[in-house]
DNA sequence: AGAGGTGCCTCTGAAGATACTCCTATCTT
């Protein structure tokens, strides 16, 4: 039975909730979580390292005890805590926490006092006018649970980066317009540039919070109040999305700024620091004593607790401390970086626009290559090129280089067949600058296989660099499963390259996986794989990405000029 | 339940706003 690490990590995750619950003690619970977050942000597979024989307790948070339940998860699929603990509390009595204003204590409550076990009977119990009796409960906590049940409020979803930008944008627009705020900034995972948002958390600077407040719970699109007090109000829009608006005084911006942009894990860290410095944080500055010693900028703020300035993207406690306490922080990549695009399309095959509509977009974008890449000939869905159109379109490329300030390459975006080899003959792949190889099919096979199947294609001599590599669309479907550490490695043995995706459907490579090919030197190629010219805009999804992927401009492949460029492609093997 | 220092014990993830019910639970980064 093939586990991942996110399967043992759910595992894990319930049984804290159980043993909250319960009111087990805190730190066991927090055991749980920590040892979660640990393997959901863990490159390799648990269920391999066991099968490996590794000593587990060399990750962190995971001790002799985890280690044990961990090789019990990926031996037998379960684990006898979670059984006992289920024997304790129905497996529904866990949904009940899915409900907004419903925590453990709260969920004991319902349990042990009405034998409450589900949503449907949480509903009927409020329905009846049964829960308003229960201490700890009153007529508006049986209001608010009616409503969210009704609503399906407790289904949170998430959304996409480029449409939870959108979704603010008019927002932003209505909270400016009056002209009484003086500072207003999108904070939480879009500033941090996660690839998916749960909610929006907007931070307004002005002297009039209670105005900014009512205005704001008046905004058309919005359908439910959550919360409305006088410097904070939470809503929900008509997508479903929730909002979090925090006013605060001009004088306190950064150092609210930089709690509402979190992580919270990296929140908590910075705030224990300071306490280790007898300082005391919070988001309105940094303490010493009852004296405020920063609080107007977020640089000010780190500085006061003894860090360098850390950006938004790195903030996730996953290292940055480290790295700034010993001036490591990485230097990370800008847009304006970028010297050109190594994967576009024309409508040659499934693109918009014609290749010198494309060729000038580019150029007006400021990057001085571009690598046309339209699909190859199986497949079909996407009218992909045979040799005898590429041989055409490659005519027609150096008649655009003659005359365009920009320098065209001719590439191939081809696809990789089952078996690993690729959907063109040698003799035409030989006359391309640029292969970009793909998977578009067969994203069931084995792991072994798919695994095989794409480090036989980086075996072609012509290859330069592997496509999506995880082929993933966010929130719409899975990776395929394939061994990207032994992907990574084996790029650096052959001297090609990976690429980060940069559509916001996509952005892949991952930031974790980012890391890890930096860590092996293998440079990443940042691109766009336009379809249009409006896909340019892309590009910054995929900085966004690179730079939570910790990623500097030597990093990544496409910052080279283009003599760099064609050196380190010809390098790669032809 | 883990980590770190010592061989079993101590410490471990901050801080505040809001809503609710009656003193605290929940939510937020």
């Amino acid at each position: 039975m093939l586990i991942h690490n996110a399967d043992v990590a759910t595992i894990f995750n319930q049984i804290a909730d159980l043993l909250e619950i319960k009111s087990d003690n805190p730190f066991r619970v927090r055991a749980y979580r920590n040892a979660a977050r640990t393997l959901n942000a863990l490159t390799s597979s648990v269920q391999t390292m066991v099968a490996e024989k590794r000593d587990l307790t060399d990750l962190p948070g995971i001790g002799v005890d985890l280690a044990g339940k961990i090789v019990e998860i990926v031996t037998t699929g379960t684990c006898a805590l979670r059984e006992q603990l289920h024997r304790q509390f129905p497996p529904s009595v866990h949904e009940l926490l899915t409900v907004p204003g419903l925590g453990p204590k709260r969920v004991n409550t319902l349990y042990r006092q009405r034998n409450i076990r589900t949503l449907d009977q949480l509903y009927s119990s409020a329905h009846n006018g049964q829960i308003r009796n229960i201490p700890g409960f009153g007529v508006r906590a049986e209001q608010r649970i009616l409503e969210a049940l009704r609503t399906q409020q407790s289904k949170k979803k998430r959304y996409r980066l480029d449409l939870a930008e959108s979704i603010a944008g008019s927002l932003l627009e209505y909270l400016r317009a009056p002209g009484d705020i003086k500072k207003i900034e999108i904070a939480g995972s879009i500033r941090r540039r996660q690839e998916t948002v749960g909610d929006l958390d907007i931070l307004i600077s002005s002297s009039r919070p209670r105005l900014i407040i009512q205005r704001f719970v008046k905004f058309e699109g919005v359908t439910q109040i959550l919360t409305q007090g006088i410097t904070r109000a939470s809503v929900v829009l008509r997508q479903g999305m929730q909002v979090d608006l925090r006013v605060v005084s001009n004088d306190s911006f950064g150092a609210a700024l930089h709690y509402f942009t979190g992580s919270k894990s990296h929140s908590i860290a910075v705030r224990t620091l300071a306490q280790k410095r007898g300082l005391k944080m919070n988001e309105y500055g940094v303490f010493s004593g009852t004296r405020r010693i920063a609080s107007e900028t977020e640089a000010a703020v780190f500085q006061a607790v003894g860090l360098p300035y850390i950006e938004p993207e790195l903030r996730e406690n996953r290292g940055e401390f480290a790295a700034a306490q010993s001036g490591k922080l990485p230097q990370l990549i800008h847009l304006a970086d970028l010297a050109g695009d190594l994967h576009s399309h024309t409508k040659a095959s499934n693109g918009r626009n014609s290749l010198r509509e494309m060729a000038i977009e580019a150029k007006k974008r400021g990057l001085s290559y571009l690598a046309i890449t339209d699909h190859s000939r199986s497949l079909t869905v996407a009218h992909g090129l045979n040799a005898e159109g590429l041989t055409r379109q490659m005519d027609e490329i150096d008649q655009l280089n003659t005359e365009l300030g920009l320098k065209l390459l001719k590439g191939c975006e081809v696809e990789i067949n089952e078996d690993g080899t690729l959907d063109l003959p040698d003799s035409i792949l030989e006359r391309l600058d640029i292969v970009v190889a793909a998977v578009h099919s067969k994203f069931g096979l084995s792991r072994e296989r798919q695994t095989k199947r794409i480090l036989r294609a980086m075996d072609h001599p012509c290859f330069t660099l592997l496509a999506h590599p995880s082929g993933r669309l966010i929130l719409e479907r899975e990776p395929y499963d394939v061994d990207m550490q032994q992907i990574i490695l084996h790029a650096r043995q052959r001297g090609c390259f990976l690429e980060l995706n940069a559509q916001p459907s996509r952005l892949d490579l991952t930031d974790t996986y980012c890391m890890m090919a930096k860590s092996e030197g293998v440079l990443i190629s940042v691109n766009s794989d336009a379809h249009s010219i409006f896909d340019f805009d892309n590009l910054r999804f995929g900085i966004g990405q690179a730079r939570r992927g910790w990623l500097e401009k030597k990093d990544v492949l496409n910052t080279l000029s283009i003599a760099q460029l064609l050196l380190s492609i010809s390098h790669s093997g032809k």
